[in-house]
DNA sequence: CTGAAAGCGCTAACAG
DNA sequence: CTGTTAGCGCTTTCAG
């Protein structure tokens, strides 16, 4: 049950510690015949070099943690996956917690991060203060965060176009000849949701619609509150032929709801979501949306994260990742 | 930048290294002015515990390993936020690793895991040999593996009754009066798989039916893998009304097809998921299915694993998960 | 109640 | 090319 240890590799192998060492790390010369020999008493004990011990002495863990509000929201998973794999390529583990979108959790959760030596922290939580997270930042680094603006040397920051893609979508709804186009929010607040809302208005002003406000109608970002803010909004405002959701799930809600009122998606209302979730090809009607590669901005957060820790002077950086949008049945 | 150690804190405080360790962990009697002193330091300095030293000398690290196929497939976030929920509670945190159902993937995350020095696996992977985990688990406790049987000293298992769930699925769609019952299967192979289909078949017997083995369509455990093979069965067999599949995905990748047969779920046809998906419910139709509780399993699979933890003697323990009927619309 | 010494398993730095 | 020494930051003895 013990583990074999590098002193046990070395007694075995009848050489130094520090010889077992250069044999495994392929560092420093070493003769073919020693590393043979300790290679073979490596595979005999079937040893493998304690990564704390590692750790302790390189300052190095080659684990990053990352932070989402909620796994179990479609959106995170595949950006983590995206995290990943990115990571495992360079044999880097992930820790992976949650934070429910509370700002003492994703404040809490960082620092315990901190203190288990992670390399460095890849976060999508929005809700921690600026100043909170600026005085974390001074102590630690890397960062890099996703969806959220953030100036500081050490933090790296990655955001979808939130505005363009709020515009693409609200246009082509708008081109399509719709009027009177509501909007379902998300009731907590994000920095994402900020952007899609003004994009949306903007998109109305440029076309010479005019915004009202009492179209907005907030719901919590799941099927359910799309569900419950479309009921509403319909019930308020019948004239609405067109709506326009925070994400997809907000817009699945929405097509249930419209279905149970004994109206028709896209004849009555059309829907168009945000993500472009792998459901919303699926659903009855297909969902039309604006695709953001999650896997992507996974893969680039991690990278990134891996230049910053190579490179510790590399400057910080802001990324925008482009928006598609993807038409299918539930606009018409 | 630099983070402050123990002795930082000791000597700000003008005590012993040992004293703040004392301090901040609670143990051992300490004066409640010098306590006080010490955390005045603690507090100045910012200091936390290097957890990676703690691990050393405690060789507890406070960390557990999850693997999972793929964090992308909906059924594992839950049981991931089952695991990482329970374990919050007890301060613990989890690296999560993703298999790609790969066998030798799986095995080398445990290794990896193990070398990381987590304190226990919770695996759903089970693709790897029993002979693999065995040499692994004589070097590595505790396990808990999620759906799949395995026997050893040092091993607890979750099953979901995979069995009991097909059969009252089947039975269910049985008393509908259904009797060309067809269902769609992971081309994957996996051990629920072999239960569930188990469990449709004994059905199907039970109430005096014939079992058609050419009713049993492949296909990935994904919506695009339900659709198609959804589409291939009715194509072969046009007599079927009813369809049972491997999981949710596949059964509204069915539903999807169904429509675009253009027939009727469930007027022509009848579906039934398995696992019950957040999106289940939204779907039009709603799917009928049998609910798992993925949370809770992912809250049991961690707390048995703190159990052993807690005590190495627990005896190894298989624990059967049940589950229920869903009825919604569409089993008509 | 508090401190000193030892060591967890490993690698960096320096000798030889 | 290989070994020795030191030490990462902490907790566990064991003395005072």
């Amino acid at each position: 049950m013990k583990r074999a240890t590098i002193e046990d590799v070395a007694a075995l192998a009848g050489v130094s510690r520090q010889t077992v060492s250069r044999a495994i790390n392929n560092k420093g010369e070493i003769s073919k015949t020693t590393k043979e020999k300790v290679m073979a008493a490596v595979a005999e004990l079937g040893y493998r070099p304690n990564r704390l011990a590692q750790g302790m002495v390189t300052q190095r863990t080659r684990t990053v943690g990352l932070v989402v509000p909620d796994i179990t929201n479609l959106f995170f998973p595949e950006v983590a996956r995206g995290v990943q794999d990115e990571g495992r390529l360079h044999d880097y583990n992930v820790l992976l917690c949650n934070t429910d979108d509370k700002p003492e959790e994703e404040i809490k959760t960082m620092y315990s991060l901190a203190a288990q030596r992670v390399d460095g922290i890849i976060t999508m939580g929005s809700k921690a203060t600026t100043k909170e997270l600026t005085v974390f930042a001074n102590t630690f680094r890397p960062i890099v965060f996703i969806n959220r603006f953030f100036e500081h040397p050490h933090v790296s920051v990655i955001n979808v176009d939130n505005f363009q893609g709020a515009h693409l979508a609200v246009s082509y709804l708008i081109k399509l000849g719709h009027r009177q186009i509501g909007m379902l929010v998300n009731e907590d607040f994000t920095r994402s949701q900020v952007r899609r809302v003004q994009g949306y208005q903007k998109a109305l002003q440029d076309h010479g619609l005019s915004v009202v406000d009492a179209y907005l109608v907030d719901g919590a970002p799941t099927l359910q509150g799309g569900y419950a803010a479309l009921s509403q909004l319909l019930s308020q405002f019948p004239q609405i032929t067109a709506v326009f959701t925070y994400n997809d799930l907000m817009a699945l809600g929405a097509i249930r709801a419209v279905h149970d009122l004994g109206k028709q998606v896209p004849a009555d209302i059309a829907v168009m979501g945000f993500d472009d979730i792998g459901m919303a090809a699926m659903f009855t009607p297909s969902l039309s949306t604006v695709r953001v590669d999650k896997y992507a901005i996974g893969q680039l957060a991690m990278r990134r994260l891996l230049q910053m820790l190579d490179n510790p002077d590399t400057s910080s950086h802001t990324i925008n990742i482009d928006v598609d949008l993807v038409i299918r049945e539930s606009t018409g």
